[in-house]
DNA sequence: CCGCATCCGATTGGATACTG
DNA sequence: CAGTATCCAATCGGATGCGG
């Protein structure tokens, strides 16, 4: 954060700021990263680890994620066919974001319980 | 992110990083709070400086802020009315995560420029 | 100045059923 | 296994107008 505070008059897509919020947004998606930064996963592994996610969502999710080259898709012939989900580099970028959104949670339950 | 990697079966409010995320979750709110980073402001001072966003978004904003206790309402009397929102000590707890979140906006856009 | 009330269109996420 | 196709309820954000 330079020193444009209080200058941005929108959101604005190509701020900082809004592309890590862009890449982090949408429900599951944080728990969806979570599983790939441990390694790739096929499209069922990622569903088995979160049970209640419909598969509309996980697809809209990778989807999204692939779109803004944060995950890599690759289809494995065979049958049944497979398909392995992986972050690229630019989604390992993410994962001091996400330790920081996790210290940040644990810093403000300490000062505020629920 | 200790090591509960892939256990978590659905996003439940009481995960530190579901806590970070609602802290900064709605559109414009990582813009309200870095205006609010530098000092209380009233509610119009806001406004001025986020020109696009609607009196009842800012509302929201702030109501949802201070209910979760980042935010503090000081009604100052006289007319006109003003009243003066700050920071609370849980609220400048966000401060290295708005931090982070440029950090990786930045290392994003690097990687793969729009 | 500081909001709240209301309405409304758009987006979201969930459920369900079906296909290569 | 890995999705697609619909449909639907709920939420969200923007616009406008009024009130303390």
């Amino acid at each position: 954060m330079p020193s444009d505070l209080g200058r941005t008059r929108r959101p604005e897509a190509t701020c900082p700021v809004e592309v890590a919020l862009a890449a982090i947004g949408g429900r599951w998606t944080t728990l969806v990263l979570r599983d790939l930064m441990s390694g790739p996963r096929s499209f069922t592994e990622l569903a088995d680890g979160l049970p209640t996610l419909s598969a509309k969502v996980l697809t809209e999710r990778l989807a999204g994620l692939e779109q803004q080259g944060l995950v890599a898709r690759r289809r494995l012939g065979g049958f049944p066919a497979r398909t392995e989900y992986r972050l690229t580099e630019a989604g390992q970028l993410l994962r001091p974001l996400l330790v920081e959104l996790y210290r940040t949670g644990e810093a403000l339950l300490a000062v505020n319980p629920r």
